[in-house]
DNA sequence: CATGAATGAGTCTTCATTCAT
DNA sequence: TATGAATGAAGACTCATTCAT
């Protein structure tokens, strides 16, 4: 019942094959994100695709896996574009500003995505993992070594690795969000400027900085739950 | 058609209407955060209330606008929340750091609302400005007040009150819908403690800000874009 | 279950009774011919005099009844006031006449009784003669004898008494509808010439009648079933 | 959304196409008359042909579309029946009796078309012109000139063609419901043998008219309105 | 492989009617 | 008597999915 078609021998078909599941992924995202998952039918993909709605079954076998194959899709590219975008850089600050420009590029060249991201939520509430919580485990663990290092060489302070690569991502991801619903006008230059700005500095004086120390000093030192 | 029965004199009457609404309400919002909007028959939200299905059109005129005025109460409540918390605290700092915890707590224990927020996104796409967004515009005057008496009283470095507003504003956005999705383990406490940390303090040490600010002033002044 | 309030000894209230009971009728024609019988809410009816959608159930068992109660009422109007108008003449052909200009007449001045006359039969197919049928036999009888009259005082031609009363009603009938469909344009006087003419005059000249009963005659007169 | 499928080439679809349309049409014909508009459930008329629901939204857009496409091929039916019929017949009046019988013969094959006429005046009251009236407007010029010349020749009176042809239409319109309301039980020679009779012949004596014509001569000639 | 006609489960909404006040 | 809040049956229409061609 509906999987994909000519799975075998002849690899010209396979290479069809796969290019159409891509067109039709490729359209999906679109048309998804446009009209909702409820509001979307599949005929519109298979029309976007020049294809009949049947056919659109020989490739995927429900409307659902579809849909879930599209936000898989998505991610694996955000992530490959992020990764690639940090590839050769050594520098591991530099590294990081590039991955947060990266980040914010791909959904300015890819809304649609944001807003795939809403609908799976929406739409499988409590019958998947989010998958772009998915995505994200797996390159936790990376970046967490990476701030592991950076505090073993003394350029950043011994924050916990957990708070720094949660606060991290969870700033990335309102940020891109927020400028989404906004209609994505700020430039990925400027997101991630304001980003790394408060990330790296603080808000804090110097001044206020000290003040605060001294103040918790004073106190029981039992607060660090 | 459809609006609310009794709009009359008899304040007995008024009362029990008013309190029939709030009650619908606040069924509305569980059932959809567990169903998703298309999800949710109107039937189940009035047998919720132990009513039949009929009777919640005399009070709300469609599924729709049920679901609207959901989300607007939802966020009502989230305002008036973190109004209250902050009330009586003098120190803008320590009432920032109430707001951020009133926050993280109001969703703690509202967890069908962050559902609700998805929802609206999800189903109102094009149709309506996210009631979330509009409600934050509210506020956001006021923090950048808070902000800018900070900045003038040498407790926050000069950074423009609309940056820290929206980095702000984002972080908190981005951590509780994160922590919604990986099932709400962490405490409202927790997760201010993380992010007032970074924020406030910043993620370099006093050494790596002094080498990129000299690295800075070496450079062509022109960065900043 | 629903029938007549106070159906007793004070007359007073029995008065007041009725002239309600009128008063919906009354508003309820013309409500049912605005909008249809499944077009019309019971509610609007009860608002058209003043009144509580309840009330109307205290004066008619339903809606049908209600609706019924109205055509009934629509063509006792008719009948009356055909009546009304021949009552003092004496020539038959001067009363049929009158009847015929008191006939349009009355649904010049009462067009939503034609549209109840419609509704009624497109709702109540099979469950009930027309009631226009009803009112209409009462009267065949009277006007075949005035026809019978006409015919032993050498005034109307032999032909059937079933026949002409037959063709008149038929007659008018179509006019009437014809005229209401058409936005009621032509004045009863105006139709009543119409038909009267040909009626009483026929369409051929006297040499053509000459024509085709000598033709007849020549015929096997077994035509006449 | 909703039209008729395979529109396109492959001819043998378009014609089994078309083929359903009709059948539906028919079966949507005798499902409303029974039943009435609001009476009918999309379902049955399916139902009737051996169809899923569904399948109706595939010829018609709507409940409201069929039925209205309904009414239309009926009356194209009773347009093409009647013309038929009078297409050898070369003597006027021979042709208008021919037309006459086979509207009337036309109906009592039909008798649910009468139904429709008024299922379709109840429901589109004031959304539509009747489709009669649209359909007798077309014929209604031919027959003013077959009247013309009938009078030209002699063998008419010099009755205005106009009054000639809506007495006649009025007279066939009027009966042919009075006799669908009563069951149909009237032949269509019969019915058209009554109509006939009168109004060829009209209905006073010869004697009379002298008399009526005499006493007109008398009055002042300010009648004629 | 591709098609698109056919299917029929699923849901919002209306409104006649009831009945506690 | 009068009210109007509450009820719940009823029905049009959509669209994912199937399957004969």
């Amino acid at each position: 019942m509906g999987g994909t078609p000519a799975r075998g021998n002849n690899s010209r078909k396979d290479d069809a094959c796969a290019r159409r599941r891509e067109e039709l992924l490729s359209a999906a995202a679109k048309v998804f994100a446009r009209s909702g998952y409820p509001g979307t039918e599949v005929q519109e993909i298979a029309a976007a695709c020049g294809l009949a709605k049947g056919t659109v079954y020989l490739y995927f076998p429900s409307k659902e896996e579809l849909f879930l194959a599209t936000v898989d899709r998505a991610m694996i590219r955000l992530c490959h574009h992020v990764r690639e975008t940090c590839a050769g850089i050594d520098d591991p600050l530099d590294r990081l500003a590039a991955a947060v420009r990266s980040y914010f590029a791909f959904f300015q060249s890819n809304p649609e995505i944001a807003e795939l991201l809403i609908i799976e939520r929406a739409e499988y509430r409590d019958r998947k993992t989010p998958t772009y919580l998915e995505h994200k485990r797996e390159n936790t663990k990376d970046w967490q070594e990476v701030y592991a290092g950076l505090i073993r060489d003394g350029r950043f302070r011994a924050v916990p690795v957990e708070r720094i690569s949660r606060v991290v991502s969870d700033l990335l991801y309102g940020t891109m969000f927020t400028n989404h619903f906004s209609g994505g006008q700020r430039t990925p230059n400027e997101q991630a400027r304001d980003v790394l700005d408060i990330l790296f500095e603080g808000l804090l004086t110097p001044a206020e900085r000290e003040t605060r120390a001294s103040r918790e000093r004073a106190t029981v030192p039992a607060e660090q739950t």
